[in-house]
DNA sequence: GATAGACTATACAGATCGGTATAGTCTGTC
DNA sequence: GACAGACTATACCGATCTGTATAGTCTATC
């Protein structure tokens, strides 16, 4: 049993990660969950309200997914911030790759203090704490540094295969980051 | 004396560099321009023909520039790689940054094949091409590995700077090119 | 000074946008 | 079986969207 907040959701980060924030309308998303329209503004009071929760909702699950599959595929501690790149490749081979949600969210609402452009922000911001983290663990020097230079090249790595559809962005970008 | 269709077209790639594609209209076009809407529509016979022509003056006017700075900075061709990086953080600096145009259009029109899509990759394949022939003419060896490495610092660059507001994106990114 | 064509101003078409109002249905609880 | 609240269906609002139609003005050229 999903609640109809449930369906509504997941229908607006799909159709949001497919199409854009402009170019997917109310009528799109109460069309494809089956629900009425009354029902979506009973659980979000506008379009931005739900666009939020739809960020914060895909950021919880995309940083989720990232980091069980980078510790599953990982053999040592040392080598997960490497394995991050083989992670994103898999990503990028996904059939409906449409680039990162939060990227493409800070350039359609590209004022700095728009929620939305925050909210796209504070994504960045725990990914990269993250990633910090495993570079302390796998114990490497100027972490900050390093983590800087990951987040560079995963960042070129998603935007190269979503602008100029390239396979293997991630690996180039591992080959990158080895040095 | 400027044409009017020159009117139109500069004000067409400071709207939709400033506020995005779907978020700029046509009536906001004439109204900061000026001129009358039949004669943007003589000119250009509809808004995506117009995106269409404000991508490939800004993808000429911007390649442009960067190639002159970046000519004008280096005292040699060994360092003119490293220098982008320089000429990026001033690209960062300016009041008016909302990242790269040719990103955000390819956020926003998603499909590989819509023009607009292409279009945007267009730009990015040949500014590729003109930084692979300064590690060439820098003297470095494995160019095309090379070349993927500066992209991918780049566009991460770009993005990093646009969505999280960052000081001295560039300058670290050239740290990273530094190796 | 007449003619042509670029340009303006305004009104409008038709569609779609986000959001609301309303009346009715369905379901679980006391 | 009455009641409450979640949900649906539909119609609607005002605004805005791209694009067109039309009538009139302005300017350069012959």
């Amino acid at each position: 049993m999903t609640s109809r907040r449930e369906l509504i959701l997941e229908t607006a980060v799909r159709l949001f990660r497919e199409h854009g924030y402009h170019a997917t309308g109310i009528d799109k998303i109460i069309a494809e969950s089956g629900v009425a329209k009354m029902t979506l503004y009973r659980y979000f009071k506008s379009k931005d309200e739900l666009i939020l929760a739809a960020l914060r909702r895909w950021d919880e699950q995309s940083r989720h997914w990232l980091m069980t599959e980078i510790a599953a595929r990982s053999k040592s501690v040392e080598e997960r911030p490497l394995v991050l790149f083989d992670v994103l490749d898999d990503w990028f081979d996904s059939n409906d790759f449409k680039g990162c949600m939060f990227i493409n969210a800070a350039a359609e609402y590209s004022e700095h203090d728009d929620p939305i452009h925050t909210t796209a922000a504070e994504h960045k911001r725990l990914f990269r704490r993250y990633l910090r983290e495993q570079v302390v663990a796998g114990g490497y020097e100027n972490a900050d540094e390093l983590t800087d230079q990951l987040v560079f090249l995963m960042e070129g790595a998603i935007v190269t295969a979503q602008v100029s559809r390239q396979r293997g962005a991630g690996a180039r970008a591992r080959k990158a980051a080895e040095t």
